[in-house]
DNA sequence: TGTATTATTTGACCTAAGTCAAATGTCGTA
DNA sequence: TACGACATTTGACTTAGGTCAAATAATACA
């Protein structure tokens, strides 16, 4: 699936000029401090980011708990997937976890340009399809593995998250308890 | 999230009469026994299928037991998503759980059909967009429901299920054992 | 350097769900 | 209608993971 991501970036790169340009004149870099939030609940997600450095995460709060769906790194697109496909309000929150530098493009402003560039539809479509079979393994993930599998699996193919995540959010992120994530930890 | 499919039907029926013809063309119906496997682990998902009529299942098979991971019913689209999109080999099965007449589209004539007809590049994007979200649902459910209340979750929005699938296939469509669904049901 | 604050670990106990085995139900067809 | 083949339920026991409380790190910064 990492090739996928390949096959997105050489897209990118074999736009002709115009529609390179028209992506370049709606983006707008913008900066976070460590805490901030990108998006609050109950907004609609009406921008995308892409994030250029630092480190966010996606979240929503299941009875004052907070669930982390999604964590971003650099060259992640960090939007509310359904928020910002029906642009209704988000049930979730994305929250800067470092300072950050992001790539901004307005919904919008995004879909305008879509007309204009239709080589842009497609690459609306690669990064849905890319999205699709992110969320699909991670599903994958919560329907078949053990809480311990599923921690191994981040500590081999994401060892980055365990090193620059507090074990709150990771545990979070696992869906299960930090005192369990604590004592799997502990075990291996 | 039931208004973005009726959004999608109206995106259809709005269609031009060519674009319309030129999906009619490539359509195809197909009949299935009850029990054929309409795809098989290792094949490539080379075709999508609208279901007309029947019941069918698509699962995997985790250390010899078989995980259903989504029950079509009519007007439902069936594929191995990531083995579609990437065209390569599936980890699943696409099973009729009762005789099935299907719609078939296979994806490179639908690949071709794109460029002929930019409004089906559209359509191609706003099913990607609709999996995704029912994906990042079904994801939901399992990061933060019980199984009961994944159990009541279905019985109140799609109680045809319940009542047209054997239980064996629900409780591994929960990610729950056949006797806990049995034991959930009792209690109710 | 000391102390407050936050992050992580450990202990004791509880609960949801799994496993294995056996008992019932249900249904199609000879 | 009886019998084999599934489908579903029930029982007894095990286990993964949760909860609550307390004990240790680790950090930040006055």
């Amino acid at each position: 699936m990492t090739s996928y991501i390949n096959k997105i970036n050489d897209y990118i790169k074999s736009l002709d000029y115009e529609t390179q340009n028209a992506l370049q004149n709606i983006s707008l870099n913008k900066h976070y401090k460590k805490g901030d939030l990108l998006l609050r609940q109950n907004e609609i997600c009406s921008k995308s980011y892409l994030l250029i450095n630092g480190i966010a995460r996606k979240y929503y709060l299941n009875d004052g708990k907070e669930i982390t769906t999604e964590l971003y790194f650099e060259n992640d697109l960090a939007i509310s997937f359904d928020s910002y496909t029906l642009q209704q309000p988000s049930k979730e929150f994305i929250e800067a976890l470092t300072d950050v530098t992001v790539s901004v493009i307005s919904y919008q402003t995004f879909q305008e340009a879509k007309k204009n560039f239709p080589k842009l539809l497609t690459l609306d479509l690669m990064l849905t399809e890319y999205y699709g079979m992110w969320v699909e393994n991670r599903l994958f993930q919560f329907h078949t593995m053990t809480a311990t599998q599923r921690y191994l699996d981040i500590l081999t193919k994401s060892p980055h998250i365990i090193q620059s995540v507090p074990l709150t959010i990771i545990a979070s992120y696992l869906g299960i308890s930090l005192e369990t994530l604590s004592r799997i930890r502990a075990k291996i």
